[in-house]
DNA sequence: ACTGAATTCGAACGAACGTTCGAATTATCT
DNA sequence: AGATAATTCGAACGTTCGTTCGAATTCAGT
């Protein structure tokens, strides 16, 4: 908090007439980034029909957050579990959302090629590729947003097309 | 320092008589881990020939440690920049050389397949999906290392075997 | 200009933290 | 048994942390 006074040039006291706790800042500032994202997502999705497109769009959404906004990416990585009661239940909810979204992308694309593979294996491991970049992504030798996306996006959905089909 | 004295039942003082400092704990715990997992790895490499079979050896042996030393795993992950000057220069060595292993079994892959894709993003996003799962796995729902392993190893080396061929 | 509300801040509080010290206890060797 | 070294610990140290308080200042509406 003395960090955040001595960065925002507000006194200690003043943080605290604006954010009554540590903790409260903390759930406004996951509670934002995490609603800001899966508002993006949706208006995005509104204009894709092919499951491919739209697990693309997804991982073009997340990776463009994170990589415009490091910061608040390691923030919630780091912080993840440090919330309790209320403040934990709501942010919960809204990561609950955002995970069966992407839940969702993945079964509509299963059953569009008939395709027989682990949705949470699957999604896990999307959501690790896509997290895990706020320990090395370095913008000054790194591709940009898009660029990586896309090769993720080659990685998971070759993995996972090549992968069996449903025997009928 | 005192939430481990509690747990191990020697007494605060102790803990600094055989550890000398905070950091130098973390840094102990960092270089044990490491030095375990590439020293079981090399043991595993060295019985294998086949690159796809080698890097799904990788995958496991990761996979196996960490799901059987769960608490490492967050440490690690959690407290990877926490050390600093020379702890953090010969835990970062350890570290490098683990990655260099890696890009190494994913270079020989591509020769062998005569493929194209970038090294570095297979590799950090291999790191990703693996190291996420100390988010997410649960021993009571969740498969074992054995099987996440091969799902994980299924995505990556898939994702990169229907990639592009090198033109020739 | 006056008043009540909103905003801002310096200074402090108590708790928790990493660490150290000196004394007590235990182990080892002759 | 006595001497030396290794181990263990209660108690404290100075610092940092999250938070609060009361007073000062600024703002808004009359």
């Amino acid at each position: 908090m003395r960090d955040l006074s001595r960065a925002s040039g507000m006194s200690l006291a003043g943080l605290y007439y604006y954010f009554q706790s540590k903790e409260r800042l903390l759930f406004l500032i996951q509670k934002h980034t995490f609603t800001t994202i899966v508002q993006r997502l949706k208006e995005r999705l509104a204009g894709a029909v092919d499951p491919e497109q739209r697990i693309r769009i997804f991982i073009l959404n997340h990776l463009e957050y994170f990589l415009a906004n490091p910061a608040s990416m390691k923030v919630l990585s780091h912080e993840a579990d440090a919330l309790k009661n209320s403040f934990a239940v709501e942010v919960a909810a809204i990561k609950r959302e955002y995970y069966r979204i992407c839940v969702g992308l993945m079964d509509d694309l299963k059953r569009d090629r008939s395709l027989e593979f682990s949705t949470r294996i699957a999604v896990l491991s999307l959501f690790g590729m896509m997290n895990w970049i706020y320990t090395w992504h370095n913008p000054r030798v790194d591709a940009d947003a898009g660029q990586i996306a896309r090769e993720m996006g080659d990685i998971v959905l070759r993995g996972v097309l090549n992968g069996a089909r449903v025997r009928r």
